[in-house]
DNA sequence: AATTCACGCGTACATTCGTACTTGAAAAAT
DNA sequence: ATTTTTCAAGTACGAATGTACGCGTGAATT
């Protein structure tokens, strides 16, 4: 619907995080960065700002403080990141990633017992 | 190993096109694109030229011709992007993104069955 | 009260990306 | 032989990206 301009990978992580830890001011996304992901606080800020331009995001102050809340879902911002990949890389067709995912990375015995019974459940539906 | 700079949205797409129709001038590249995605032919060339110089490509001159071939493994590639983006996206988790494409993307009955198989033959495998 | 810290906001800046146009030469068509 | 088409190679150029710095102001610390 909408129609945004697509995240780029820096603006993700951010993002991701946001959807993470719920309405938070810039240092509260910084600290939850990942350990080892290290970012300076004002390019955090950067991309916090960017998500709101592009309309990823919203923000409004409380005292001084800014604070920043996801105004996409989750979902649907997957849905469309996803989707744009796999029609790049894919040409369209989901089920090879879907397949690189479970055949080439390696998968654990209980993701795969997950996946089964997923799978199980979805046929179920369906019949 | 190699460690390239990570390819670009555009360059991804017909770095696709390389794996699919084998070494080929830009004009075959060009005339692989898929119906509806047009493109320039100078920006086809562009791209080319482009993944030669991230040491995805490799080219050599055949009569006035330069023909293209894929220097890094279509396997690999997307090992890489998709590692990425499961990094970025989901923090690094994989099964979200199995999950997201088997439940929210409208996956067809004869996908299901065949995943359903995989798993089936590689849970035998590790048993 | 003076000093230091933290934050918002504006700005910066080199690189990459998307998307081509141009020029000159060779090949193909007339 | 002249015209037209096709390439390779170089160049272009604004927008997006990654990554911050600096200033001013209000809050916290000494």
């Amino acid at each position: 619907m909408v129609d945004r301009p697509s995240l780029s990978k820096g603006e993700m992580e951010i993002a991701r995080l946001l959807w993470d830890v719920g309405p938070a001011t810039v240092r509260q996304t910084f600290e939850a960065l990942p350990t080892g992901r290290e970012m300076d606080f004002a390019t955090v800020q950067t991309y916090l700002r960017r998500l709101e331009k592009k309309g990823y995001a919203a923000s409004k102050l409380a005292g001084r403080l800014r604070v920043y809340s996801a105004r996409a879902k989750a979902r649907t911002v997957i849905r469309e990141t996803v989707d744009d990949l796999v029609q790049r890389l894919f040409g369209g067709e989901k089920l090879p990633l879907v397949r690189h995912l479970i055949e080439d990375t390696n998968i654990s015995t209980d993701e795969l017992a997950e996946l089964r019974k997923l799978i199980a459940k979805l046929e179920k539906e369906r019949s």
